[in-house]
DNA sequence: CTGCACCTTCCCACAATGGGAAGGTCAACA
DNA sequence: TGTTGACCTTCCCATTGTGGGAAGGTGCAG
């Protein structure tokens, strides 16, 4: 099957597929005499791993530990549980961090008029204070 | 006062100043006669908008906006606040989208006994569904 | 044969930030 | 005076994950 079949059954697009094999995060795929990728029902459920595991927000890096542990059938589901629960802890941090910061944003919505007069305390309280709370919320 | 106090004082980094200006977010600095960017309290406190909005979560796209009304006598306090609601709506949103992730996560953990055993039914199950609710968790 | 849909590789862009090189400047100290 | 070290300057590169698009080959249908 070609590349444009295998994108449409596992909804990875064909950019993407081709960059993940560039990376090393799939292996290289078979190719046709006329230098076509050839997918077959192996590769498309490999595709269907990565779209589901990036679905659920892990990094290419976790997807890629993922798909080890996966195709390593002596390894313990230690490992796998250790990772999703690393993940579920670092989307609950997350959300809290989000909720700190919308909790600001109201107070300061909420004290603003919002009409047609000039004078708004949203942009007066940005002015002021230095944030002491609120960390970086970087995607690992 | 020189790039560095500046930086320090409003928790940017000197390199983010740089940046900021190069793509016009900011004024040229002024300079000395030896080429060093120079700041003054004015400065000071624009640098310090700019990171408590970078810290509540808009983006530069935004930040900018926020200035511009920021700086315009004559704007209505209606558009602030739309701004800074949209944005709420908008972590609203990610975190609904973040907790339907966790909770799918939470039960294939739930699932897993995570020990030396190496049947793990997290990797099974991610293997087969082609997760139908979870849209991109892009940021803006 | 022509046209169109597909495939290939390669380069560019994005958002925001950090790292670091190569070189100029300034202040303090021996 | 000379040197050292802490600054500053610009410039380029890397990151993460994705899309856009060019330039060219392939394959099939009319």
């Amino acid at each position: 099957m070609n590349i444009g079949q295998a994108s449409e059954q596992t909804g990875v697009s064909a950019k993407m597929i081709r960059y993940y094999e560039s990376i090393g995060l799939l292996p290289s795929a078979a190719r046709r005499a006329n230098g076509y990728r050839d997918y077959g029902d192996q590769d498309v459920a490999v595709l269907q791993f990565v779209r589901r595991t990036r679905d659920l927000g892990f990094s290419l890096e976790e997807v890629s530990a993922l798909l080890a542990l996966w195709s390593d059938k002596k390894r313990s589901s230690r490992e796998v549980k250790r990772l999703a629960e690393t993940h579920i802890a670092d989307l609950e941090r997350r959300i809290r961090e989000m909720r700190a910061v919308m909790k600001t944003l109201r107070q300061l919505a909420h004290h603003c008029h919002g009409d047609e007069r000039s004078d708004c305390p949203i942009l007066d309280d940005l002015a002021k204070p230095r944030t002491p709370s609120a960390k970086k919320t970087r995607r690992h």
